[in-house]
DNA sequence: TTGAAAGCGCTAACAT
DNA sequence: ATGTTAGCGCTTTCAA
């Protein structure tokens, strides 16, 4: 493949000259158009594969009004978070020849709906993938549809304003509780998620149903607030420990809180799981890295990127509008990975 | 803020008119070209404001011939790395109106030359910005400077083939390891790097100069092979806590492989740091979140890939080509992190 | 220092 | 089933 620095760029004149059609036919075969005769389309492709003929994005984007490309829209995820999730999106972009264009916003910028409209506008952003807790602002949903904005979001209410890709939050904690009941706790504590996540009340909610259906009472102070990062998980650990008489078994709402919750236990010198037991939430790396091993929920956050962006592809491939907005809501599988921290053997 | 469903995106006659100058004035002042009085350009940075205006990237890309994106290529770094320069890289890009294209990749790819070449040609990327380990393939970094190709690396053996943002790898490991001398160790233990990342042996060459400036020798047995994830720790690990003679220190050249080797001490209930010290490398979220918290070196990842970013912005604006290549190294300081996992008194 | 005019390569709307 | 004609919003010449 030998070409010189400023070699002239194949164009679709030059493809129409060679298989000696107009450009607009060219056009049709490159967008897979009906109304183009075998034959015709056969010379076309032809030609496209001799002079090697890739179309102009920037040409495309420009004449077409959008850009081939998708956004995604996230608030400071944890870095694990982002880079699953990214990895299935580009994944889905790659296949459908779409690109990928990122936008860290912040869920409680008052012009948040603006400022991502006009982005989606002045990017000509074909369509968007939110991420928690974006996916829980109405008013941005809202808007979205309202501005006709193809969309679907990753976990969520799971309203059907959009097209979702998500797991049950509530089973899955409701799940993890009964793992800890079985394993023959009763005082069992619970470390809430950042209010600001749909994700956290469904997590608590199965908590709560779990207790209830199997007779198992909270203790006043066993319920405490986190904000799903380590130093929060840090403080709720810090007063469930200090209680006259502390839970046998924490579940905090994700990882990196009940980490902090196996990080404190160490540095008080109670033995996990032999006195404390403790369960997560994500199945993070850092579950595997800590010791001992953290028990969890596993979400796969990779695939649910993938079914995302495939929900925003197909609706941009169904009708060029979002008009009849398909409000597909795809659940995908969790598992729950058990591991040394609730281990009841020793 | 009323707006329609169609409602047109502003243009730069938008704001020519609304700043009362010719549209060539608006695209001098946006693309900070010279010959604009100051009055000019302030009246037409205040309606760009007023508007918040954005240029529409795809007739830009049309009729200056190129993108406004540059790509970042990577091969499957840790999530953390991946979140921390891209954010960097965004920012940088962010400010200059350009766009990120991102693009895994794999080291080992025997078409990684011609995947990345045709990749760039195909999408009119404009420059791209390398990671390790592919930072590291000099076919890969000589086919870019031949194409033409603007490009910075993060960290890299530093002969100057491109514009770099780095860190004293070498030196950082020197460190590092006279802090484990100075704290009293003697029989001190090295994990070692991927050997596809050049950095891997800068570190390796830190500790070795430490040691050997200190007259303390290595141990037969105290250099492992490790490849920067968890389980090759683990290994590493399993066999230096299996000798007849085990470290008193253990100096891994990460942080996933420093969690792994105190892993396996909690699990052989060898204290650390009492018994064992552990140091790392890369002040990943993880070295605060494991207990004891882990002795490690920071490198400012996220300023590394604003920087790169602006190497390659810089190259840019320079000349349209990478013709004058600046081949600038910015070297950027690490911090030593002096946790837990090292310390002397107890 | 500024502006007017001419495209960039493609798709949309309307021919035929 | 295929072609013709207008732009899309910007940068590039070239002129003033």
């Amino acid at each position: 493949m030998v070409k010189g620095n400023h070699m002239r760029a194949v164009t679709i004149d030059d493809v129409a000259k060679k298989a000696g059609v107009s450009i607009k036919t060219v056009s049709r075969v490159v967008n897979r158009e009906p109304n183009v005769r075998a034959a015709t389309k056969e010379k076309v492709e032809a030609a496209i594969k001799e002079l090697n003929y890739r179309p102009n994005q920037s040409a495309r984007g420009l004449a077409a009004r959008r850009s081939y490309m998708i956004g995604l829209l996230y608030d400071n995820p944890s870095p694990n978070y982002l880079a699953n999730l990214q990895s299935g999106v580009l994944e889905a972009c790659h296949e459908k020849d779409y690109g990928l264009a990122l936008n860290p916003v912040s869920f409680h910028d008052p012009d948040l709906v603006e400022t991502v409209v006009h982005w989606v506008r002045q990017s000509s952003i074909d369509g968007v993938i939110l991420t928690p807790p974006l996916t829980d602002s109405i008013p941005l949903l809202e808007a979205l549809s309202q501005q006709n904005i193809p969309s679907a979001v990753i976990s969520s209410r799971g309203t059907g304003d959009a097209p979702a890709a998500l797991i049950d939050e509530e089973e899955a904690a409701y799940e993890m509780t009964r793992h800890l009941i079985i394993s023959g706790h009763r005082d069992i504590a619970f470390i809430k998620g950042h209010p600001d996540h749909y994700a956290s009340g469904l997590r608590e909610k199965g908590f709560l149903r779990a207790m209830e259906s199997e007779g198992v009472p909270v203790a006043p102070g066993f319920m405490e607030q986190g904000y799903f990062d380590f130093a929060s998980g840090q403080e709720a650990a810090s007063r469930l420990l200090d209680l006259p008489k502390r839970p046998t078994a924490i579940f905090a709402s994700n990882d990196d809180m009940a980490a902090a919750v196996i990080f404190e236990a160490h540095s008080r010198k109670i033995d996990v799981p032999g006195e404390l037991a403790v369960a997560g939430f994500d199945d993070t790396p850092l579950s595997r890295q800590i010791w001992p091993g953290l028990t969890t929920v596993r979400q796969p956050i990779r695939a649910m990127g993938h079914q995302a962006a495939g929900l925003v592809l197909d609706t941009l491939a169904a009708g060029k509008g979002a008009d009849e907005e398909r409000k597909d809501v795809i659940q995908v599988d969790f598992e729950l990975m058990i591991r040394g921290s609730t281990a009841t053997s020793r």
